[in-house]
DNA sequence: TTTTTTCTGAAATATTCTTTGCAAAGTTTC
DNA sequence: GAAACTTTGCAAAGAATATTTCAGAAAAAA
């Protein structure tokens, strides 16, 4: 149950000071939420033995519970994939789908405050200059490498997908300079040959964009421009919801950061189109 | 300053347990300022000692002060005033991510109403009972393929990826049968291949799952089952979002099917992955 | 290899937080 | 106005949490 209505039910067995208690955790919840006992009571300006025994009053075993209480309202309140889950799954234990989607939708909020269009701007200015974009993920990540060598190539970036294996990694790598651009992906699971290719760029003084979750901050060598954002999880596994989004959002910048070579590609490649159409379903 | 850019700062002087209790953190840095430093640790699978000594490495006096930041962030990240501050900010314009984040979202919430898990079920109803699962898709729509073609497997799926090329297409169609599934992707643009691969499997009488958006109920022959609905766009093109979510929530609803082969499959998986080590990043 | 350094966990210690018994002050009831 | 009851603050005991020291293990350097 809520505090609060913990608190409406109890009211008129409230002493003075309880009131007084009471009004301090309701007026912050969010903040009372981190609070002592002892810090509670200095703020309300009573001993803090009448915090316990107002926790003990309203049903809690001691102060610490009530505090718990307090914790678990506010993580279900600004959470956004619980607040999405409230709002979408009626019955979200047999409806996966509606699980997934609430998850989905708060791991993209958050994205769009932890990654900005200047951060965008960036990497797609890197990406634009660049000689040829060396593209780069093991595991569930070759998914997006797959994704991103064709939009890239589309939008008229000459791309090479490095290979995962170490003997031909390491012959593609041969002709890597500072021209070129690394765009690497790394997941929870850590690619184990990712760090070596990164060390190697920073020897050959290629920029590097890397497109990460959590774990992106504890790449090393760190990349030049970092792009990271906590996943969605459905059920045990990580989505690749939210960095394709980052994909997506870098693709768009870069075409408007020079819509005359985009444009031009996009309508060379349709007339190239015409002469290889037996290839490419339409 | 926020613990994210200290720990990128002080990212090369980590240890291995720190690395860990790091990632912890940032996993769910909203629960993890509730926490004290020894259920930090049991989480991060480290010793207590550990967490301290990563606090005063930060360069806090101790672990509680290094929580007390964390509530910090928390708190001006969630009070509503900031909140408020932040959706105009990302409201303007030329902030392409937050325009592409909206588009994800309106069409996620479309999906959740559109598809049903009956539907769901019954798809993985099929592919469960499949002596193997074909799997086909063009153009951008081998990306789903790549990563559902990764995950049957691991739910212990005998898995077939179809080839796009006519000759490679049918000579791997000649074993194909009724205990088989066809897993097929369509998006607008429909790969010219579709038609005859259908038409094929449904003289073999092989199921057919198509996953696919608003061209899904146009497709004939019609296929078993049709999980389909609109995806988002961002600027000219449509996402993979919807379709990945509808592939999620099916690996999702095929492992509670049957928790015992899922599980199973991944406990060999673990024990064949110790033989290669050599070949895959942990 | 050996030496040195770094890292980690166990245990001891110190600190902080929580609870409770008690007594004083204030209220209510008779 | 006195007895019974309630409320509150104080202080000390008790519990939990955090920190430090130390020793062994692992890694790096010689």
């Amino acid at each position: 149950m809520l505090l609060a209505q913990l608190i409406e039910q109890q009211q008129e067995r409230l002493t003075p000071a309880d009131e007084r208690v009471v009004r301090s955790l309701l007026a912050d919840p969010l903040a009372a939420s981190f609070w002592s006992a002892s810090e509670v009571a200095q703020r309300a300006g009573v001993h803090e033995a009448s915090v316990v025994r107002l926790a003990q009053k309203l049903g809690f075993r001691g102060y610490p519970e009530l505090r718990a209480t307090l914790q678990d309202e506010v993580i279900t309140e600004v959470k956004p994939a619980e607040r999405v889950r409230r709002r979408l799954a009626q019955a979200a234990d047999d409806n996966l789908l509606a699980g997934i989607v609430g998850d989905e939708i708060a791991a993209l909020q958050e994205l769009a405050r932890l990654v900005s269009q200047d951060q965008l701007d960036a990497a797609a200015r890197l990406l634009f200059n660049a000689r040829r974009v060396a593209l780069f993920g093991s595991g569930h990540a070759t998914a997006l490498v797959d994704l991103m060598d064709r939009r890239l190539r589309r939008s008229g970036c000459a791309t090479l997908v490095l290979p995962d294996s170490a003997r031909e990694l390491a012959e593609h790598l041969l002709a890597f300079g500072a021209e070129d651009v690394l765009l690497a992906f790394a997941f929870r699971s850590r690619p184990i040959r990712l760090e070596p290719l990164l060390q190697y760029a920073v020897e050959q003084h290629t920029p590097v964009v890397l497109i990460s979750d959590t774990i992106g901050p504890l790449v090393r060598p760190q990349p030049h421009l970092l792009l990271s954002a906590p996943r969605g999880t459905s059920g045990d596994y990580q989505t690749l919801t939210v960095p394709m989004a980052i994909c997506n959002a870098l693709v768009l910048t870069l075409a408007r950061l020079d819509n005359g070579r985009s444009l031009s590609s996009l309508r060379r490649l349709e007339t190239l189109l015409g002469r290889f159409r037996d290839n490419e379903g339409r």
